[in-house]
DNA sequence: CGGTATCCACCGGGATACTG
DNA sequence: CAGTATCCCGGTGGATACCG
């Protein structure tokens, strides 16, 4: 873990089918993720991710739920109820994104000062060194 | 690892600000992954990346590479030369996004063809039984 | 409550041409 | 070689209204 660079185990993503972009294809979009992630931790009805996932529309989250439902990753079930009531929760393949997703969740709170830093230093006027 | 769910210790994604979102903005898009998977195996040449990525515009290479520079995650080296050459390869900061990356890559791996038939079930013409 | 249906604005991103 | 500039198409996704 000390090397200039890991040893992953990726082969050219530019092929035909390539897993990379096969699991972009799914979670790269601005809600699959979210929604993963909620499920994650209980089960929810249509309403709730409504709220909890600030800013989503309600056409949105249909749609992406019925992606992930016919990915296999979420389960659908209604209730014949009046009002009627839908519940979402993850499938067996749906809880194994956690883990990946978990890594780059914790990747993310590990390192988005360095990012921030980043940012303002790549954004600032012109020379790095000369103040007045 | 056999309970009905991992426990995740992601808070509700609909924060202000979410570490979830930001790393979404960063790598949720057509390109960025794909770049950064291939600087995390070697230093490549704008052009090298351009044949090895199929299907990327110049355009999209050139300002998805911006954006990766900018957060830090790609460093970028112009040679003064004639004609010019300029090198891409991932800083200390986007190799350590290599690790989630590629547990995100295995994932994809084992579980392509679970997705595939799960597709393929749920695409099947209405009724589950009655095949004639 | 949990959706559909419709309309439409925005912008990601491709194609092409040009430049230092 | 490594970009920049311009044009423009299509899909993503928001707003709104309606439905079982």
């Amino acid at each position: 873990m000390s090397g200039p660079y890991l040893n992953v185990p990726v082969p050219v993503p530019a092929d035909a089918d390539c897993p990379i972009r096969e699991v972009l294809d799914i979670v790269a979009d601005k809600w699959s993720v979210l929604i993963v992630v909620l499920l994650g931790q209980r089960i929810h009805r249509f309403s709730e991710l409504h709220r909890s996932i600030e800013g989503i529309s309600q056409r949105m989250l249909t749609l992406t739920l019925r992606t992930l439902v016919r990915d296999g990753l979420v389960a659908r079930t209604a209730y014949a109820t009046v009002p009627p009531r839908v519940e979402y929760e993850l499938t067996e393949l749906g809880r194994t994104l956690l883990e990946p997703l978990t890594a780059l969740d914790a990747w993310a709170r590990e390192h988005r000062d360095d990012i921030v830093a980043a940012r303002r230093h790549h954004d600032a006027p012109e020379s790095e060194a000369a103040r007045r």
